[in-house]
DNA sequence: GTGGTCTAGACCACA
DNA sequence: GTGGTCTAGACCACT
């Protein structure tokens, strides 16, 4: 597994979300594959200087979703039961929210919506060159 | 002043948080100029079934930082020291961080920059024509 | 609510999934009714001298099984989405488990199914006359 | 030996007590007798899917409690110190825990003693069928 | 080595 | 007062 966890202790947004969010978004955008391993919950908390029961109960939450399995003394997996990829439909529905949220924002702040388009390209591109 | 609020409890982000960014954004948009008059605590407590002292301490919050003034006898009021409107730039800065964000799930989300465009064009028009 | 958790710390089911399995019983079983205040999360940890993060972790999960609803400022509540009482059907679903272990034991133990029977109806009529 | 055991490894007992107690009750209810062979912790362990510490944990535990002895040579046999069978009233009383408990929990579900006495009955005739 | 559970105690957001 | 989040650290079960 190769996910790189993008941790920010400041963010409203608690730090056990935001593994699990980032966690169902790589699941379902195909990056996380069935069988995949996670990385140990103590590695990860040491990667992110984060205490190992956040990160534990980030992978308790989608294991009790179902996204997650564990086996005893090896680790956490992909739930072998997840497509390898989720529709496409299921995965815009899952970005839909953020983008809901930042039209409210544009509309607030009395920008038209070529102009807020023009900076989501933007941004867009900026992250795919990541 | 006939900014609606839009408040959601469950969110994350603390009730008086949202208060505070949507009236942050609102005076930088042009939409709430200086000298109007903000809906009162209780008002505003009563309208979204909230606590009257989390809109308090919003408006605090606001009074502490410049952008709202305490008026005796009439209530809070948008600071006179407020230009009308931001520059554009300005409030595009604003909604960066939440494009950021949203491009960074739709890249997690292995969605094509074309898709995540056009549902965010969805959204904006959706929220113009509250 | 006057549901009187029977907690035992030496069981191996770990105890917040002993508040857990008893509170979905409660509510199945029609105890708890859809509205019903929880104890909080302090007052039950101190009543059985067990961290309040036990009894807080046994809550979040129901809440997210949707069986209890979060009240800012409040407390816990049964869920009003909550049917004042499973079916009957659901509530024998509920038991089955149980009642497999047991059957399973007695079998291993080479006991005869009415002598089986009979002592669980035994502790039937005293556990109702507790 | 022909005791199966019924390992599952989601189950809250852990795997070597679940090991422990499926062989007391195999012992006390007859069917394994003073010098039966214990099938080998490698055996066990494949046929299981389980680890051979596990295995051999348990069978520790049984042989310092004095229901195993380890035949050099052979491998673990059933205790020529134990009895036959257990009595009856002994059997009964290895199986009340399991049956208070589920009678606990059918009061806890609002059950009446009829339905809760078929639904055991059932388990009862399943697992003698099995 | 893996994850799970629990404790004690701190600080935050909300009413 | 309510619950939520996080930390630091201990011990357990299992590989």
């Amino acid at each position: 597994m190769h996910i790189d966890f993008d941790i920010s202790p400041q963010d409203t947004l608690p730090i056990y979300r935001q593994i699990v969010e980032q966690l169902r978004r790589g699941i379902a955008g195909g990056q996380c594959r069935p069988g995949d391993e996670l990385p140990s919950v103590r590695a990860l908390a040491q990667l992110h200087a984060i205490n190992p029961m956040t990160v534990s109960k980030a992978y308790s939450l989608l294991e009790a979703e179902g996204l997650l399995e564990r086996r005893r003394g090896v680790g956490m997996v992909v739930a072998s039961t997840q497509p390898l990829r989720a529709g496409k439909g299921e995965r815009l529905a899952l970005l839909q929210p953020a983008l809901q949220a930042a039209a409210s924002q544009a509309v607030q702040l009395g920008l038209d919506e070529q102009a807020a388009l023009r900076l989501f390209q933007q941004c867009l591109q900026e992250e795919m060159n990541k």
